[in-house]
Order: C-alpha cells, then structure tokens, then sequence
DNA sequence: AAAACGGGGGC
DNA sequence: GCCCCAGTTTT
C-alpha cells in the first residue's frame, strides 16, 4: 500500500470517528500555539482547549502571562494534566519571550522550559517549516504497521523523514494522532474496525 | 532506560 | 477500577 492512500485511509476513519481536531484547527499566534501545545501533554483535547480558551481570554499578549502569578495561571489551567508544573513553566516561557524575538529553530525552542522535541516540533510546523513530531501514537502506530522498527521517538522521527516526503509531513502530524485515538489505541486497539489491518504487525507494540 | 510529574473523563 | 490522555525532565 503506498503512503497517501495509508493516509488517507487513516485520516477517513479518524474524521468519521470524530477525532479531536481543536490543536491541529485552532488558529493562534505562534506563541499561543506554543502554550497550547505544552499545556496538551497527557491531557485530551477538550481539556486542553478549556485551558487554552481560559488563559487566552485572561491574557492578551504574552506579556500579561510573564506578569500574571503562577497560581492564576494555576487556576485557569487547572483541567490539564500536570498543571502546576506546567503553570511555572508557562509563566518561564512568557517572560523569556517576552524579551527576545519569537524562536523558530528547533534548539532554541527546544532550550525553553517544557518544550521538548515533540512541542518544538509542532511549533516548527506551524510556522510552516518541515517537521514531524513524534508523539506516542505517531510512534506507536509507525511501529504497528511496519514502518519503522523503533525503540525511541527520536529514531522514529529519523526514520520518518526518510519514509515520507516533505509534503506529507504535515499530515503524518495529526492523521496518526486522530487515528491512533479512535481506532489503533495503545491497550485496546479495535483491530475489526481497522481500515489498513492488512499492513498490521499485529499489537507488536 | 526508567521514574517522576497529576489530574480528569469515559465506560 | 481500568483505560486513555498531541510529553518533558530528572534519575
């Protein structure tokens, strides 16, 4: 099966399931993507588009965050995963780019607190540069159907960029996501609903 | 490589 | 109660 139609087969299922769509929708400031994208992690989609609402509604600019106490921020985060540590870290990042031009390399947005390789990723993308960021699904499912034979998220990037072409990176960033959360789940994958189980390593990971 | 960081929602 | 959640940092 070549790579498009993979996709497309994923993406189809995925939008008929309703995957969660608000980070990959949402049109916001590269600095608010950046938040937003931090404040996602382990935490599901509506809940991070509650904080997401609460904050940027409170703050106008990235300015009003760096000023804001961490436990405001606390309270308007509060219905993501690990908030207050990322609350502290939010408020870092605000008064650290409040000061210097937004960054658009990987190791500069990768040096802010709580932006590792998967964030610094998403954010890349956004500014339409060419990236893949691997989160556990995009690693999960890569492995799932053969792709790569990987152990790490960063051997699955590697591996990825060399799979897909530039153009279909952008897509590889969401149609995994959405799949890999209706259909191909971590524990309990529905393997009768799968539209590409043909090219399935059966739950190998 | 594994543990720690935390809490909420769905069935 | 178990599953699931757009990870990052520290050990």
């Amino acid at each position: 099966m070549d790579l498009q139609s993979l996709l497309e087969k994923m993406e189809r299922v995925a939008k008929e399931r309703n995957a969660p769509i608000f980070l990959h929708k949402a049109k916001l400031e590269p600095y608010q993507i950046l938040i937003a994208t931090v404040l996602s992690s382990r935490t599901r989609d509506e809940q991070t588009a509650k904080a997401v609402e609460k904050l940027f509604s409170r703050a106008k600019g990235i300015e009003d965050i760096a000023k804001m106490k961490v436990e405001e921020i606390e309270e308007l985060i509060k219905s993501v995963g690990f908030y207050r540590v990322k609350a502290r870290r939010i408020k870092e990042i605000a008064e650290i780019l409040s000061r210097r031009k937004f960054p658009e390399t990987f190791e500069e947005l990768t040096q802010l607190p709580g932006v590792g390789r998967k964030t610094a990723n998403i954010v890349l993308a956004y500014l339409g540069k060419p990236a893949i960021a691997v989160d556990t699904h995009v690693h999960r499912i890569s492995n799932r159907i053969g792709l790569v034979k990987t152990k790490t998220p960063e051997k699955t990037e590697e591996e990825l960029r060399k799979i897909f072409p530039t153009e279909l990176w952008e897509k590889v960033n969401y149609v995994f996501v959405g799949f890999g959360q209706t259909v191909c789940l971590p524990r309990n994958p529905k393997c009768s609903e799968c539209p590409i189980g043909d090219v399935c390593q059966k739950n190998i990971i």
